[in-house]
DNA sequence: CGTTCCCGTTCTCTCGGACAACAAATTATC
DNA sequence: GATAATTTGTTGTCCGAGAGAACGGGAACG
């Protein structure tokens, strides 16, 4: 059974054999290298049944033999080493931000394989920026071999995306409705795979827990600032991801009912304190580079007293949220990876004074260790999903020597 | 395996047989009465199987045999119903609140089969209320069937439960402070079984899950009002936790800086303006009738102008939690059951008005289908929990003759 | 160099669910 | 009202997947 899929189902001995080639692989994809031994004690599986698994896996090309894992430790045969394979299978990860889209082929096991770059120009089209993304496609794709399968593409998305279809239902910096991305990029790359999109913070909160600063973590919250402000939050292990998969916008929360306006109508959105045009205007930056926001916070060797008032904020506004989820780990993604170096002792000191005491003392804030690649590695990681549901299915349907599908 | 739990795991064929005899279970617990076809058609399992796991249930004394259930439908054989039996296994639900203990002996079903309830003195000691609640246990038990087996306790608390061992770090209006109540009631009774505790909240959302108002939806919020103000999370499915177990204090956002000063040390947290202090004083209600406030807003035939400031808070206030989780239900309950009514012009226009209209279309607002029950049978699931995790197992360490246990 | 420890491999066993065939019970149809 | 159609319960068999035992291999340790 899928950890949180569809309850009440009952599990037959073909959903077995699927669950655990399916969560076989998912171990091999987050150690990378792994030796059958672990990976034995990790599934609570026999010996036995490890090796048809790993088997299977060889048979299908995911992965290949390796020499024994790293350093030996105590006596006895050292155990075979379970590795990736180079010409396994791969994704298309999409980070669509305000002002320029990353796209990059990641395998099996999270490695950016290639990726490449183009700027948004602003107040773009939906065709166009579609357009160009699917040259980036192309381009990352040319040096694929052509043994190696494409299972999916992954599309980080800065706004609301309905969860039961991808539809993007707002993207307000970049000033989209309803758009079906997904469907545009598929139609330019004439290709018929699956898409899956879905928010930038929830992806940056995935990848954080898959890959980063969250490994082993099972509740956390990845704060993200790219021009508006959101969350992904992690908890039991899996995405909140809400009715229409809208969760997570702590933007919007009340946060002071004198303040500002804020562009959602209300007024005094925790966003109109620590948003990037609240911010830039703190701190006198010019309208054109708040997409740049981190760039210019980056620039600075001080902390201007301007931006105190802002990580104090930040930090009363965390103790809002960390009050509500109570998460082990709180990660500060976008420019928040820059700003919080900056102010530091205001934030935890916000966060101090207004978290309660039993949620505050599990707690921690972090940076990411994926850096910005967060939300891209995220987009990996949710067109990887199949494989670790069926993988069979997966790459049944998965497409092979792409170059040729898309030249034609 | 289990729905929630412990990912990572392989599956064993061992596992698949309790994950389907507890699936099966949970069906007819929620059912109450269900046929064998349509358990096949909802686990997907054949027909076979079905009946050997049926098979097993009754041999466990569970279910027994009934006869084709309800109206039938179309041609072919009626399919035979499956029943809980009479004398199956139940538990003990308790209701800790503020101001009284309720007590319930609850069976799988989640019928109440006898309950019993006594005031909690103001400012008693853990001991004191533990011994009542003991007593009250004992009652309650009393005309229990002899082969009947009791699987275990579940507790409702008005305070932060850790998830770990189910302390109960802070009970505020109780004034309790680390207190390990499961221990206490174990004691007085001198039993040894399983005890689960869980937020108040937490377990109606639970319960209105289950049984009550939101069957079938998967994205709900119980908001609770009882003196403070918290909320129960079901998100996906399953229960939003957190780290420590502390997930869900809504009462505790930042709503106004410049209102009055909260408990928590902080100053206009949500609770300070739809708290029950924050209306009593609104509506000139004495002090000592507070832990009574759904009782006093029940009196109103008309709205009190005064309430409606309250009613647009309360509706602000949701507006934030909607933005957040983006549930599909938002259930009010404890004193908002009675207040709702009064204000709900109010509350829906404050809602509306500060929600994102994403989250906002697919909400609904609406009381708990349950009453006032809905922590008391929340906590029955949860001490039910154990026998849809492993039947087998948890029936082997239930309580058999309990009667006789309590009296020596 | 032998012992010990741990692991991979192979074979068999066991168990649980699927499947097919048949009987039973009800509805639909002529 | 008799027959056909439909759906379900029951039974026996089959199949597949994991468990377990036995054996051999490879490394560390004495």
């Amino acid at each position: 059974m899928s950890p949180h899929g569809r309850s009440g189902l009952g599990t037959n001995q073909e959903a077995v054999r699927r669950h655990n080639l399916g969560t076989l692989l998912r171990h091999v994809h987050g150690a990378g290298h792994i030796s059958r031994a672990e990976l034995t004690s990790l599934m609570g599986l026999n010996r036995s049944t490890i090796a048809g698994l790993v088997a299977e896996l060889e048979s299908l090309g995911v992965s290949e033999r390796a020499l024994p894992v790293g350093s030996p430790q105590g006596a006895g045969r050292p155990s075979a080493g379970v590795r990736l394979a180079a010409e396994g299978p791969y994704v298309i990860a999409v980070d669509l931000a305000v002002d320029r889209a990353v796209v990059a082929r990641v395998g099996l096991g999270g490695q950016i394989l290639r990726r490449a770059q183009a700027p948004v120009v602003d107040g773009g089209e939906a065709w166009q920026v579609g357009a160009s993304v699917a040259g980036l496609i192309r381009s990352v794709v040319d040096d694929a071999p052509a043994a190696a399968r494409l299972v999916g593409i992954g599309i980080s998305v800065p706004g609301m995306v309905r969860r039961s279809d991808g539809l993007i239902r707002l993207a307000p910096n970049l000033e989209w409705h309803d758009v079906s991305f997904g469907g545009i990029v598929l139609a330019a790359l004439g290709l018929d795979i699956p898409v899956s999109l879905a928010n930038d913070a929830d992806l940056g909160a995935l990848a954080e827990h898959r890959r980063g600063a969250g490994v082993g973590i099972d509740d956390l919250i990845y704060v993200s600032g790219h021009v508006g402000v959101g969350a992904g939050v992690i908890t039991g292990g899996h995405r909140l991801e809400g009715a229409g998969g809208y969760a997570g916008e702590v933007g919007h929360l009340r946060f002071n009912p004198a303040g500002q306006r804020c562009h959602c109508g209300n007024q005094g959105c925790w966003e109109t304190e620590v948003g990037a045009h609240a911010i830039a205007q703190a701190i006198n930056c010019p309208a054109d580079k708040v997409a740049q926001l981190d760039e210019v916070l980056d620039g600075f060797r001080e902390p201007p007293a301007e931006l105190r008032a802002t990580g104090t904020a930040l930090g009363h506004g965390l103790a809002s949220i960390v009050n509500v989820f109570n998460p082990r780990l709180v990660v500060l993604g976008g420019y928040f990876r820059s700003l919080y170096p900056l102010v530091r002792a205001e934030v935890n000191a916000g966060l101090s004074e207004r978290c309660l005491p039993a949620a505050l003392e599990s707690v921690t804030l972090t940076l990411p260790s994926l850096g910005a690649d967060s939300p891209l590695l995220g987009a990996a990681e949710i067109a990887l999903e199949p494989l670790f549901v069926d993988p069979v299915a997966a790459l049944g349907t998965a497409l092979v020597d792409v170059r040729s599908g898309l030249a034609g």
